[in-house]
Order: structure tokens, then sequence, then C-alpha cells
DNA sequence: ATGAAAGCGCTAACAA
DNA sequence: TTGTTAGCGCTTTCAT
């Protein structure tokens, strides 16, 4: 009685029936199929338009072969790496009419016991782990995966694409070098990137005939990790002039050291950081950092889950993309050379 | 004849015949029935496990009448208001077995007119809107819509759950005034929350006898707007012993406008952001700002949701949450009360 | 408490 | 170029 009531939403034999055509010829049009008569597909499209119609992904999911879906797994929606890794990823699959759907680890936990099991669910037609991988991550055999921004990728089957967080650091260590510091010391944290980063660092110093000092926060690579190992850098080792922090969130946290033990940056204090996230370029921090090429990254992994997801069974495959210094203005020489 | 051929995901079929039961068992136990023998389900469940049984998403989404997931929308990942938003969803929505999908309104543009699209498409049983709600977005009437963070919901029949954002800014603005400061400018930028924000500094200016001055970057609210319009504020008046801002990322712009007048902060300048967002209690900035108390409006809206998607339609609502100010020490009284 | 059977809205052969 | 016809893997009555 009531004249509100939604109305059933409208299916293919609705606009079927609004065009005066068949269902598969509607199914057709919506796949953008070139084997259909102007006049019929321009019909469709009109009915589609009246209709407000949306073609369920449910019922293409079910009965086609591919969901058109790659899943993106992410750590923390705080840590802004992924942003521009998903900028390359969406340019490098949306030519092929691939969508991205993104999950972060810690969101769904109550209901899903994964992400990676959601995905599953769905049928993804691809798989992108932008998190340290886990012994836990299994996938069905024949899934294109990429592991992305990180190497210690323990995903049977999975191509890797990152960046070389040695020689990023190694870079980030010689452009101090090369500005005249020796007394260098690196904040450095948990995880595998920050290892690799840590290892960076200490063999540029032993290339350049330096001790490395490398002091952690609490474990972690927070901006509360990088002021606490800051902290402690500066107070054991005052003749410091240049850090090196595992990421832009820990040098943020350097930065609010340094200023609070009286240091400024960068006529007493070098700082760099790794990432070149959005805040390393703010004028507040004008920080010195590693680009890691996110975007490349993403690129590059768009590219590999094509191939995959079009090709035959290949080889997996590891890229390494070589990261960029960028100089800003958190660096300078040391006031005294000592 | 290669023994590597990816085998079918296993169905529900597989998993009753490996559980010597029917497929409406399985179906059952799958949705937590109560009405089936201890037995059968572990039965059921052994079998799911050893088959590494996944249940298709697409299947349900068709069968069933509802899909269990939400559907959230943002501006940008970069934006991390939004991240507590979702923590305040998913916490309220969890219970009732709903889950979170997340869609970035830039992110899929090519694939998607609108992430909106994506979702109707997708039969969400609910939308969060969180960006400033444009006139296109037209959702079936009966879908449960709340709109999020933002006041000027021009979506029919959506609840609307935001903060007080014209409260909040008068709180900013009276903790200055309560300092003693009354050269107290304000740097605003584009969207409505910010217009609502510069009104209660007005207000809250006029209601203390003082001189509102606003000055904007430009025109948005990121921190290069911020330092724009701080350093357009500080050289036009100089008399300016504090600075209210829209929001934290122009304050942080503010902060290094003010470092580069060599105005130390909270000596010389006060600063205050607002959203209170995960760089405001940083230890470099240690900024006072106003929390909008954005887990607060996701726990809201996620009651709003499963109201309605349990419940018969009801008149549309909107709540206004009081945000409340968080004072760290980016301000202090003004050096002379001239 | 359990099973049988009818779809959900599409895609993908195949026919015409 | 267009129409016909099976399913896809589930949920959901309805029986039993």
């Amino acid at each position: 009685m009531t004249g509100t009531e939604a109305r059933r939403r409208p299916t293919i034999y609705d606009v079927a029936e609004a065009a005066g055509v068949s269902k598969s010829l509607v199914s057709l049009v919506l796949r953008g199929s070139p084997s259909v008569s102007e006049a019929r597909r321009t019909a469709v499209l009109d009915a589609m338009a009246r209709l407000d119609y949306r073609p369920s992904q449910a019922a293409a999911a079910l009965a086609g072969a591919t969901t058109r879906t790659i899943g993106v797994v992410i750590d923390d929606y705080r840590n802004l790496w992924f942003v521009e890794l998903l900028r390359g990823l969406q340019e490098g699959l949306a030519p092929h009419g691939l969508r991205i759907a993104v999950a972060d680890h810690t969101l769904n936990a109550h209901v899903e016991a994964h992400p990676l099991d959601g995905f599953l669910s769905m049928r993804v037609d691809g798989l992108v782990i932008a998190t340290e991988p886990t012994g836990a991550m299994r996938v069905p055999e024949g899934l294109p995966v990429v592991v992305a921004g990180h190497r210690e990728g323990v995903v049977p089957g999975a191509d890797v694409v990152a960046n070389d967080d040695r020689l990023g650091a190694r870079l980030a260590t010689e452009h101090l070098v090369g500005l005249g510091h020796r007394g260098i010391g690196h904040l450095t944290g948990g995880g595998g990137a920050a290892r690799l980063r840590a290892e960076g660092f200490a063999e540029a110093m032993a290339a350049a005939g330096l001790e490395p000092r490398t002091v952690a926060g609490d474990g972690a690579t927070t901006e509360e990790d990088g002021y606490v190992a800051a902290v402690r850098l500066l107070d054991t080792a005052p003749e410091t002039t240049a850090v090196f922090a595992a990421n832009d969130t820990m040098a943020m946290g350097a930065l609010a050291a340094a200023g609070e033990r009286g240091r400024r940056v960068p006529q007493d204090l070098s700082v760099v950081g790794y990432d070149d996230s959005p805040i390393a370029s703010t004028h507040l921090l004008q920080l010195t950092t590693v680009d890691s090429r996110n975007a490349e990254i993403g690129a590059v992994a768009a590219e590999r889950l094509v191939a995959r997801i079009g090709g035959s069974p290949a080889p997996e495959t590891a890229v390494l993309l070589d990261p960029q210094l960028v100089v800003r203005g958190s660096t300078a020489a040391p006031r005294s050379t000592a």
C-alpha cells in the first residue's frame, strides 16, 4: 500500500526489454564488444540510462571467469608510502580495465582473519602485497601475486618489486660523507627494509673509513621511535653532526630531538630521511630524503600482473629499482670539519 | 598432461560431499545457524579446513539479499582524518558482521565514473560518504547512507554525522583569547568545513571585541596553503601573536612560516590547528588543536547504518558532535600583553 | 535437524 | 550481428 517501497533494481532483462533486444546483446554492450551494431548499442545504452541500471558485480563475477579487480593489501593507512604505489598501479591497471580494491591489514580484522581471505573470497584476479609478507600467506597457485616494496618475499610464486634499500641507504650516507660529515649516526627500527637500510649505511660508512653508529628507538619506525633514537644518539655521541633515519617519519622525530637539544638543522645537524613521503617536501621539514620510487614500483607491479593475467605461467621475477637521493634543506656541510 | 594445473576451487558441493552432508547444511554452518548439530558442524568445519575452502562472495551476494558490506567513500588517502573514522566505523560494524570497503574518489576514476557507482554495482548494504557531497550523488532510495564529517549534505535521505566546526573554531579562538592574545589571525581555505570554522572564528573574535583577520592561501587547505597564508598574515599584520589554522596541515605550514620569520613557537607566536590528526601529536609539532572526534563520528555513523539496515525507514537525522580542544605545546601567553 | 530444489543476474558457449 | 541456453556457487523456501 505504501507507494514508496523500493522498486526492484533493474537487471539486464529489464534493459533488454526496454531496448527491445535480447539479454545477451545487453551483456555484449556492457563489455564493449565491437560486434554490436551502432543502432542497437545506443538503444541499449539509452535504456540503461533511463532505467538507472547498474550491472551486478556479483552476477558478473559468478558467471564470468574473472572479476577484473586486483586486491592490494596494505599495513596501515597512516603509512603514506602506499599512496604513490596505488597511483602507479592504478595508471598501469586502468588501461586494461582492471580496478583496485584496497584492504588494510588491521581494519577488517574482526570479520575476516586476513584481508587476503577477503580477497580470495572475492576471487580477485591478482594480488599486490604491500606489507611485509608473513609465512602465513598462502595463496592458491596460479593466482598472480606481486609483493611490492618488500624484498623478503616468502610468498611462493610471487613476483617482487621493490627499491634497492641498501643502495638508497648508501646514497644517503655518501651524501652526508660527501658534505664532510664524519660523525654520522643511523636511526633504525624493526622490519626488513630497516635492516637493509642499516646494512647499506654500515657499508657506506665502512667504505669511507668511518665508524657506523646505529641506534634504535623502541623497536618500531614511528616518529616517537625516531625521537627516542635521536635523543639517545645525540646524548651519547655529541660529536654527531649528521643523522640518517630509516624513514621520513623517524627523521621527523630526529628533527624534534635536534630542536630540543638546541641543534639547528642543517647548520648544527644534518638529517636525511627515506621514502620521500608527502611530509618530506613540506616547508616545515624540507627533508633531504631518498625517493624509493613508489609510483614506479606500482607501475612495474601492474605490468607484471597484467602479463601474468594474460599470459601463460612464467618463472617469478624480482625487480629492484634504483632509489634516488632528493636533496632538500635539511642537510649541509658540518660547521667545523674538525 | 601438466600435473601442476590449477585445480578448480572447492565449492559447497565439495565440502558437502567431503563432510557427507547436503549443500544446504554447509550453507547453514557457513552462516552460523544454531540449528545444526554439533557433530555435523564440526564435520563440515573440518572438511572446509581440509579443502582450504573459501566461500564465494559473489555467489553469496547474488543468492542472498545482502552483501554485509558497507562502502566508504573518501577523498584522498593523504587526508588522514578518515583513519579514525574508519576505526570507529569498524568497531561499530564488526559486531554486526558488517565489513568495510574503502574507495578513494580519485583512484578508480578511470574505470568507474565514481566510487559510488562501484559500490552500487557491488550492492553494498550501506554507504558512508566521507567527502563533501556533490549534487551528482544520487543513490537508490532505501539504501542507508550517512554523510560523515560534512554538514552540507545534499544526499537525499542521508543521515549526517559531523563535528560542530563552528563550535570547535570558537573553542580554539577562545583559548587564544584566554591566553591574552589580541592579534589573532585565521588561516582559511576552500570547502564547507573551512567556511564554518572561519565563521566560528569570526564569532568568537566579535564576542571578545577583537577584529578578526582571516587570510587564505591558494584556495585549498594544504601545508603549502597554510605556509602562504601565514606568510601573508605575518607580513601584513606583524602585530599578530596567534594563528588559528583551518586544519593541522595548514598549521604545519604556519609553523614553517613562523620559523622562517624568526618567530619561535609558542614564545613569539601561538599556533592552533584543527582535526587532531596524527601529525599534531608528534614531538616536532606538539600542536594545540581541536579534536573533531572522528572515531566517535564513525561510531555514530555505524549505529545509524545498523539501525537503518535492520529497521524500517525512519526520518533522516543529523548529529553534531561537540569537538574538544587539545592543548599541547604550540600555544602560550603572548610575550607582552601590550 | 537435515535435504531438495528453485532461483539470484550475469557470462559464455553455441545456434541461427 | 543477434538470440538461446546452460550454468557460476551460493541462499532460501519448503519438505521431510
